[in-house]
DNA sequence: ATGTTGACGCATG
DNA sequence: CCATGCGCCAACA
């Protein structure tokens, strides 16, 4: 199995209206966050998808950074503001600086 | 096989 | 608070 499928399926288990971090999920993993990170780019970046697997329905933007902000805002893929807006549909309220507060919404497995 | 690329995080100034 | 710097490592080309 590949790391990043691994990855997806930490992904997959974040229930609605929580977060998670990427160096949370590197530690449950035992990788790097940035390897995270790259799992996740990847879902944009080949979206078709090598080998026909299941990409689909991974909440993405359920993944922030460790100081509970945006990390996708900055990207040519991803509409500017997207994740958060995805986020607060889920109930999650950020604050005046764009940060989430992390001891309510963090995920704890 | 080899070089490059990050949706990171932490330390430091 | 903001700005760099750098270690990290799977996947890609």
């Amino acid at each position: 199995m590949k790391t990043y499928e691994r990855i997806y399926k930490i992904v997959k288990k974040i229930p609605k209206g929580k977060v998670a971090t990427y160096g949370q999920i590197g530690q449950m993993l035992n990788l790097n966050p940035r390897v995270v990170g790259w799992a996740l780019n990847r879902l944009a970046k080949y979206k078709p998808n090598t080998k026909g697997q299941k990409q689909d329905n991974i909440p993405w933007q359920r993944v922030i950074n460790s100081k509970g902000g945006i990390s996708t805002n900055k990207l040519m893929n991803i509409p500017l503001g997207l994740q958060q807006l995805l986020l607060e549909k889920e109930g999650i309220v950020f604050n005046e600086n764009k940060k989430i507060n992390l001891r309510k919404y963090l995920f704890k497995h």
